[in-house]
RNA sequence: GGGCGGGUAGCUCAGUUGGUUAGAGCGCCUCCCUUACAAGGAGGAGGUCGCAGGUUCGAGUCCUGUCCUGCCCA
């Protein structure tokens, strides 16, 4: 059996006094993988598998809160399902990041003072993989510290040789099945990256800009010319035609007739498209189908020329004329000067606009025709939507399945390629004497189509996606036919930030479907965004970054991990407090100073056959096996945060306030009743702790050991089928008893009148150390009262000796009064009740009851009472009935003062 | 333009089959270093659950409309 580390020099015995996180967590963390509990193969062979493809972090990344989110959940869902019996396998691996990992290395180069280009593709590479042996592993690592229980000897990276095949196989596939085509086709441009960039990656923000009013001069008609307005007025250099709507008197006359594009003098068409707007602008639209994806569209239809005007820097090409060389918004004042001129200017007003920019960097990103790699998605979209709209997935939060439709049923072909050299090169290549291509899984010498050794391989590399899309099965092994493919796909659940439905998930449902005609995951679980305290979005520029890893530092992993699992719903953002990082910090501390107490007391409890069980026992553990049966229910719903704070609010509202204090009784009694007490905190303590583990794993783990500890070479007070190596693989609480009601009705009744009286003390300004005499007219409960004797006299400190319980008695003169339904408690505090002021609190409590009674009594008489459920109406005629009784009480006694 | 969240105590948030006096943490007030815990304990103040209708015996919860706010898609 694994020995537990303790950590040096502390005794088990005396534990200090609060709980410090520092030196357990790495002590914890190594033991567990050295034990091998972080693998599915600890769970036996027939185990059933529990799989989680951990969405992969970039190369390059530091750890931030949404990795933070990411892996609380995931490891929760995982240690849950570990302790339930599962062979729960969590696949860790990190992803190269195509653009984010070249900027850095090229950074790096620049300040070395040579360049990517300089050093060529070969050396680049090379650098990029040091770059990336020797600061790849930190994010990895920061990973570690939030507890993730993922099987690390199966960690992958994407550009592994493994996945580097199962991208090579994915193209081929979709290349033979005709889904990847090669085509000039309008994308995305980012000048700073000078790459294509997908659909996605592009963000629209709503600008103020100019709108650009100038006439369009007609061919061989001077003077005439046709108003056109523009906002980028630069790309009146790519234009290829005038287009109007064919219903537009305004220019019903110009059909057919030839305009010369400003400066260059070049002749374009103009023609006549329904798309035309006639309301906007001028009603006359200039079109640029090299840099504008409906003016593209349009050309296709027209047969239109298509110019693109633009380097790979956005600067202009030869194309411009005059203006080649110049940056893309120079040109636009250059030009808009040249044309003032020429007097084709009209005007220029302020524009609201829509302005494409680079979700990397913020940049323009300019739309622009351009030889690229595209996958056909229609087909793809259709398994994708098949996949859930079967229900062979489903989507948690259920909303998001709509988002999920939709953006599936309108999608647009996938430009994969990028001009960058990180990355899975395009596995094609080019023929200089037949101009075909060969496509292969292993690198050809010569053409397949007429045996050319003239061949050479297309420059750019695939989108990152392309590679992650294959993530949950190209970890496992694909294209191999693996053991592990066989026994652990499909996986389970995805559980990522609903910001990647699009980027990541989508693409792997849709792969999966075709690639391994199965769904890659049965559920889809997306988490909300983490924000600042005040709920802004975390930004380096708003300076408000939150680095957990700093978090973790000052509060402990479990408090980060609690603060972030119970604080707030699934789906929604979360705005994480500093206040509720120091509530779950004060959490574990609470929890461990229990544990503290509890193993303080085993040592005075002798070891013995015989128990008895008080009403307290009965109490919580009533209580927990309720509140088990509910986070159970809440667990099979994702409820994970809900499930927390039942627990939170077991263990300190419940166990700790309560329990603890009055098991306190049954310990001083000694022989069976304090060894009941003690088997019962021994035993709830532990079955909260495994109820917790998920959340918490360091601290639960820790106070584990050490109950267990505690309890070694006892037996009377291990759990049923004894104490397990590690609470890490404990069997979770399925199947609790039911709940015992009586017992909770008879200790909520002993609580209620602490309470009373504790509140009468206060009020009454009674020093808190003083000892008070109590006579109780306990009516149908004063057995129960009585029996509850020693707990009432600790709990609400009243004098043992002169604590009076009877089923009637007589009221004293000078006390307080306390109704109760039919209990009524006489608090004698001799000279320090001040008459008129009970009265006024008689008066006042007497005049709440009436409210209440009067609110039932209307209840009850009205229709309530024939539509209302029979136990509802039970409860409330119940409830009136007590408020009568102590109405009754409160009245007579006001009426005696 | 279409869609989806959120609007509950001063602040951050819970409240999932509608059940009748709406909860927590932080902050605030009073008291207490009582032998697990001051990172704690006891007690307290504080909310017409955005607004207006509707359904219902009963609405924070369901429906309709509306305002504010955030996000996604086009």
């Amino acid at each position: 059996m694994p020995e537990w580390p303790e950590t040096e020099g502390i005794n088990m015995t005396e534990l200090p006094k609060t709980y410090d996180f520092r030196t357990v967590e790495s002590r914890l963390y190594q033991w567990w993988q050295e034990n091998g509990w972080f693998k599915p193969e600890a769970a036996g062979p027939d185990a059933r598998p529990f799989v989680i493809s951990m969405p992969p972090p970039n190369v390059t990344g530091a750890l931030h809160t949404g990795h933070a989110i990411t892996a609380a959940l995931e490891d929760l869902m995982i240690r849950y399902h570990r302790m339930r019996g599962f062979a729960a396998l969590w696949v860790p691996g990190s992803d190269h990041a195509g653009i984010a990992t070249q900027l850095v290395v090229e950074r790096a180069l620049r300040q070395e003072g040579t360049s990517r280009e300089a050093i060529g593709r070969e050396d680049f590479l090379r650098r990029t993989w040091a770059w990336r042996e020797k600061y790849g592993g930190r994010i990895t690592e920061q990973h570690r510290r939030l507890g993730v229980s993922c099987d690390w000897e199966r960690e992958r990276f994407t550009m592994d040789e493994g996945l580097t095949r199962a991208v090579r196989e994915a193209f081929v596939r979709l290349y033979e099945m005709g889904l990847i085509y090669r085509g000039e086709y309008l994308i995305n441009w980012s000048p700073g990256l000078r790459t294509a960039v997908s659909d996605l990656e592009v963000e629209y923000s709503e600008e103020m800009g100019t709108l650009y009013y100038f006439k369009y001069p007609l061919a061989g008609r001077r003077g005439e010319y046709i108003p056109v307005a523009t906002t980028r007025p630069e790309t009146i250099l790519g234009d290829t035609a005038v287009a109007v709507h064919p219903d537009d008197e305004r220019y019903r006359h110009l059909h057919g007739q030839t305009c010369l594009v400003p400066v260059l003098n070049r002749p374009i068409p103009v023609i006549q498209d329904t798309y035309v707007d006639m309301d906007f602008g001028t009603g006359a639209l200039k079109i640029t189908p090299g840099h504008d994806p409906s003016d593209f569209d349009i050309a296709q239809r027209h047969g239109l020329q298509i110019v693109n005007i633009l380097n790979a820097d956005a600067t202009l090409n030869a194309h411009a004329g005059p203006y080649e060389g110049l940056d893309r918004f120079e040109c636009r004042e250059a030009l808009w000067a040249d044309m003032e001129t020429l007097g084709l200017t009209i005007r220029q007003e302020q524009y609201r606009m829509s302005i494409p920019r680079s979700q990397r960097g913020g940049e323009i990103v300019e739309p622009m025709v351009s030889t690229q790699w595209f996958v056909k998605m229609r087909p793809l979209a259709e398994l994708g939507l098949e996949a859930v709209r079967s229900g062979r997935i489903s989507i948690v939060p259920e909303r998001f399945t709509r988002v999920y439709y939709n953006w599936l049923e309108n999608i647009r072909d996938w430009c994969i390629s990028r001009q960058l050299w990180w990355g899975h090169r395009i596995p094609v290549w080019y023929c200089a004497d037949c101009n075909a291509m060969t496509v292969t899984r292993h690198d050809p010498v010569r053409c397949i189509h007429c045996n050319s050794p003239r061949i050479w391989q297309d420059e750019d590399v695939l989108d990152t996606w392309f590679s992650s899309a294959l993530w949950p099965f190209s970890t496992l092994g694909w294209p191999d036919d693996t053991e592990d493919l066989h026994r652990y796909f499909p996986t389970d659940v995805m559980e990522t930030g609903y910001d990647i439905l699009f980027f990541w998930v989508a693409r792997m449902i849709m792969t999966s479907m075709l690639f391994q005609n199965n769904i890659p995951f049965h559920t889809v679980y997306l988490h909300g965004l983490i924000r600042d305290e005040h709920g802004r979005k975390i930004s380096k520029s708003l300076g408000n970054a939150i680095d957990p890893v700093e978090l973790m530092d000052q509060y402990g992993t479990d408090a980060l991990r609690f603060t972030l699992l119970t604080g707030g719903t699934p789906g929604n953002d979360m705005n994480l407090s500093v206040g509720r990082l120091e509530n779950s910090r004060n959490f574990t501390n609470k929890l461990w100073n229990a544990a503290r107490f509890l193993i303080g007391s085993l040592a005075s409890v002798p070891i013995g056959d015989h128990a008895s069980f008080g009403l307290p026992d009965r109490w919580i553990q009533s209580r927990l096996n309720q509140v088990t049966r509910t986070v159970n229910r809440l667990f099979a719903n994702h409820q994970y945060g809900e499930a927390g704070r039942q627990v939170y609010d077991l263990f300190w509202g419940e166990y700790a306030d309560w329990f603890i204090e009055a098991s306190k009784v049954a310990l001083a009694q000694g022989g069976d009743a304090a060894r009941g007490a003690a088997k019962t905190l021994v035993l709830v303590l532990d079955q909260i702790l495994r109820l917790l583990h998920p959340f918490i794993p360091f601290v639960s783990e820790e106070i584990w050991q050490n109950l267990k500890s505690a309890c070694a070479g006892r037996p009377d007070l291990a759990p049923a089928g004894g104490w397990p190596p590690a609470l890490i693989i404990a069997p979770w609480p399925e199947q609790p008893d039911p709940p015992d009601p009586r017992a909770e009705a008879e200790f909520g009744l002993v609580m209620e009148l602490i309470r009373a009286i504790r509140n009468a003390r206060v009020e009454n300004q009674v020093e808190p150390s003083r000892p008070i005499t109590a006579l109780i007219a306990g009516g149908s409960q004063t057995d129960l009262l009585e029996s509850s004797r020693a707990i009432l006299t600790r709990l609400a400190r009243l004098e043992p000796a002169t604590l009076n319980i009877e089923p009637t008695l007589d009221a004293p003169d000078r006390a307080v009064t306390l109704a109760l339904g039919d209990v009524t408690c006489y608090l004698p505090l001799t000279g320090m009740v001040d008459l008129a002021s009970e009265r006024t609190r008689l008066e006042k409590e007497l005049s709440q009851l009436d409210q209440q009674i009067s609110r039932s009594q209307e209840l009850l008489a009205g229709p309530f009472a024939q539509r209302a459920p029979a136990p509802v109406i039970q409860r409330e005629r119940e409830k009136l009935a007590e408020l009568t009784t102590a109405r009754a009480t409160l009245a007579e006694r006001f009426a005696r003062l």
